[in-house]
DNA sequence: TTAAATGCAAAGCTTTTGCAATACT
DNA sequence: AGTATTGCAAAAGCTTTGCATTTAA
């Protein structure tokens, strides 16, 4: 098998435009792939394999966990998903679709803001100029309270 | 087991003193505890409960790799040491001498930068003032590349 | 003495791999 | 028809748990 990222990996509006991309670049589209690519476009959040294949259990062809995997392997690769880390458990699966989104944390109360590409661009800088560090908060979330939860004492 | 936290947790200069610590605080000192807290303080980095039980294979109490852990367990509870996360892989552990310290990684070249405790505060600052969040990146380092591999093409 | 810590074995959780059968193109 | 993908089973990597035995205080 060949993989190649798709031209533009980031700006999908619908499964049928996925695998219409995938088909022409050469790939193969399953029955899997597209029940994995539903669960994310339905999905409001990143999910989990688990939560994917949990989602496939009522359908008439249920998929195997390792096949969700596998998908989700694949399409990462490719460009469409992004795998992200919410700390420990599972890695979770989101559509890339504009660009790789990235996310703040509270581990007192769990809530999660998600933030567009962009946005964390300044704090990005000051880290580059205080340590030539080019720091890449997509793949594993940033930790910490949210302003409620330190209020609430730390 | 009563688990309470030393009282001044974190300024340690030898086993010896962690361990008068420990047993005035009411906790008990074995072998076991004394041997991970040497590969610790021998260490000038953070390890893995893996590392550290590989050290002891060749005394003449070797630990199993689960002690390592319920020791490791013990004493970040006690605010002895910290665990920290590189990435995938194993947690590692260091001691939390004057406070957590912070981790900067090149997923490129695979350069650890530690940080004072302080030394990020300024990027905290902008993370509080733009999006309400206090971060905590002792407990996740920040990934991402370091200026030498920027440049050689990210 | 007695409660905590250890060794050993087993299991848990997430993810990966091998291989024959199946399905896409 | 030919090859990528699937299902099923097994294993790998990290960490936790159960339980009888040892050991610190």
């Amino acid at each position: 098998m060949t993989i190649a990222p798709l031209r533009q990996p980031k700006s999908f509006a619908s499964v049928a435009e996925v695998m219409d991309a995938l088909r022409e670049a050469g790939h193969r589209v399953s029955a899997a792939s597209r029940q994995v690519l539903d669960a994310l476009f339905a999905a409001d959040g990143p999910l989990s394999a688990e939560q994917i294949a949990a989602g496939t259990e009522a359908s008439v062809t249920p998929l195997e966990l390792t096949s969700v995997y596998r998908n989700l392997e694949r399409l990462e690769q490719l460009g469409v998903v992004s795998l992200v880390h919410f700390g420990h458990g599972p890695g979770l699966y989101a559509l890339a679709r504009d660009g790789d989104r990235e996310y703040l944390i509270c581990d007192r109360c769990g809530r999660v803001t998600s933030l567009a590409p962009d946005a964390l661009d300044p704090v990005r800088a000051k880290l580059r100029k205080d340590f030539g560090h080019h720091a890449r908060f997509s793949h594993f979330a940033i930790h910490g309270h949210c302003e409620r939860c330190e209020e609430a004492g730390a």
